[in-house]
RNA sequence: CGCGGGGUAGAGCAGUUGGCAGCUCGGCGGGCCCAUAACCCGCAGGUCGCCGGUUCGAGUCCGGCCCCCGCAACCA
């Protein structure tokens, strides 16, 4: 039997900043789905990577008396290095400017024009002699350049354009059908809009801009952004290479994860430049929403970004994970109120699941203490517990639970994914309420085995739901009820109540997230 | 008349096909004692932006108005 395949990619990330709240955000909530994908067992390919040519990276390279490659290769390593702290699970981290990259868009390029889908024209624009680049209005203060204090010259140049005009009825016709999806809706009819309105064919090159990919056959021309960006995509799988393996495997994309602000690249510029070649189109395309923070648009100007990696100083990877997700609904914009951040971590993670987890092992350690004396060795919690005679009277709302968590995480919603946790969280914290094991241990031992046992194999299920959110933490709670490696388990058998063995030993963790004071 | 989103309890938000207005946090009161001073229960009563209309009945449909915000006119 063929597994089935997941392609997701996040855009890649362009080196002229380090890693910020919003690439973090994007790549968790890819990570989120692609370790949804795996536990489902379906062979999963999941890629990030970083965007590096381009004027803006020649510069402030400048600026640095180094090297561009020098340059990028700093910053690139930085969001390697942040996407391992977040225990991102990408299976390939695509660069621009490696040789593989490079070779393909080459290959690509000059692709396009052997099928006519380019041809040479003439760009216009505000050129600033300062900043050795074009600029745009909105760039411009009273007219000036904001940096050089100049008027910039209005001046030509040549550049081979894609031919999108062409392609615009098919694009329209294959988003509208749904045979691509944009999701969400409302993204998908700004798409719609766009073509109302017009567009215009592309420049694939330019001549001014030198740090970038040469066109094969026109050495005065670099490729421009779109045509060397957007390629990473097929190139990471070696596109056009003799190596094409993962390509003819995982092409089409499944998923192609963005912020709002590039949807119009990716969904249209992008399949039409597949068209032109005769590839297949990306199943879906979905762009999540942009953060406010306290109200106001997030930039560098105001000095109100979030540092991710600030974020994981304070609460560690899982919860940082879990915080930055849980703030808005997947693909709205939304506000964050930098304040919230702890009281959240305490409520929904110290209070909640960390809590619940501490309170469940400890009454099975008190009431059904192991005897055989192999504990842990050293430190604390070096006692444990066993797992007494099973039950299933929590088998069915922690089964409809993990209806609402699949749904959610099937139609990308990953703010009601962490709903289901919460709501699992909140079953069980009541439940040990309403049966009250410390009374039960006075009176009546069979109800209490069953209760405790409900109560740990709900645990179990928390922990497995927790690893696409919160590998960690998930790991820890597995670990702690003597399921550690999970991750050859189909989930689906994951899923079924009664998995954990009567007689299992169990330990104590320490705190999963220490209360914030 | 460029395109699109939104205005719902102190704050942040849900509200599918129209039918007693919900969730989380905070606040107040009670309970419990297994747990990370955690947990559970109850309460707190918001003209659902404004004005009309359709309907037995409208945040939920229609029309108009006011106010926020995002995208766009080849920034990567």
């Amino acid at each position: 039997m063929n597994k089935e395949k997941f392609y997701i990619t996040t855009p890649i990330y362009y080196v002229n900043g380090e890693p910020h709240i919003g690439s973090a955000y994007t790549t968790i909530a890819a990570d989120v789905l692609a370790r949804f994908h795996r536990m489902k067992g379906e062979e999963v390919f999941f890629l990030t990577g970083t965007d590096e040519h381009g004027t803006k990276i020649a510069q402030a390279a400048q600026e640095q008396n180094i090297t561009p490659q020098e340059f990028v290769d700093i910053i690139s390593s930085k969001y390697q290095m942040a996407w391992d702290v977040l225990d991102i699970s990408n299976d390939d981290f695509i660069r621009t400017t490696s040789s593989k990259h490079k070779d393909l868009v080459k290959f690509f390029v000059t692709k396009l024009k052997e099928v006519g889908a380019i041809y040479e024209g003439e760009y216009e624009g505000l050129y600033c002699v300062g900043c050795e680049k074009f600029l745009t209005e909105k760039e411009l203060v009273n007219g000036e350049c904001p940096d050089h204090k100049k008027r910039p010259e209005l001046i030509k140049e040549k550049n081979y354009f894609f031919n999108l005009k062409k392609y615009l009825p098919e694009v329209e016709k294959r988003i509208d059908s749904g045979e691509i999806k944009i999701l969400p809706e409302k993204i998908k009819k700004e798409v719609l809009g766009l073509f109302k309105q017009g567009l215009n064919d592309f420049s694939v090159t330019r001549e001014k801009v030198k740090w970038g990919i040469e066109v094969p056959f026109d050495s005065s021309q670099v490729v421009y952004v779109w045509a060397d960006a957007l390629l990473n995509y097929i190139t990471a799988l070696g596109y056009g290479s003799k190596d094409d393996l993962l390509f003819r495997k995982f092409w089409p994309a499944n998923i192609h994860l963005m912020a709002k602000e590039i949807i119009k690249f990716h969904a249209i510029f992008w399949p039409a430049m597949l068209l032109a070649v005769g590839e297949e189109l990306p199943k879906t395309i979905f762009a999540h929403g942009f953060f406010t923070v306290d109200g106001q648009k997030m930039s560098k100007s105001l000095g109100n970004a979030i540092d991710p990696m600030e974020l994981v100083k304070q609460f560690g990877s899982d919860a940082t994970r879990f915080l930055l997700l849980s703030q808005f609904p997947f693909g709205s914009d939304g506000d964050v109120k930098v304040g919230n951040f702890a009281i959240q971590y305490n409520s929904d993670l110290a209070n909640g699941i960390g809590n619940l987890t501490s309170r469940v092992l400890s009454m099975a350690e008190k009431y059904f203490p192991a005897n055989d004396g192999s504990h842990a060795k050293g430190g604390q919690g070096a006692s444990g517990g066993l797992v007494p005679e099973r039950d299933s009277e929590l088998a069915e709302p922690v089964k409809i639970i993990w209806q609402e968590f699949e749904k959610a995480m099937e139609s990308f919603e990953v703010d009601k994914v962490i709903e289901a946790i919460k709501k699992l969280n909140g079953l069980c914290d009541s439940y040990v309420e309403d049966n009250k094991p410390w009374q039960l241990a006075k009176d009546d031992q069979e109800k209490l085995a069953k209760v405790i046992y409900n109560l740990l194999e709900a645990l179990r299920h928390l922990g497995v739901m927790l690893y696409p959110v919160m590998p960690q933490a998930s790991q820890k709670i597995l670990e702690s009820l003597g399921k550690g490696d999970f991750t050859s388990i189909k989930l689906s058998d994951l899923q079924n109540w009664g998995r954990l063995q009567s007689g299992t030993k169990v330990v104590k963790v320490d705190a999963l997230f220490p209360r914030m004071q």
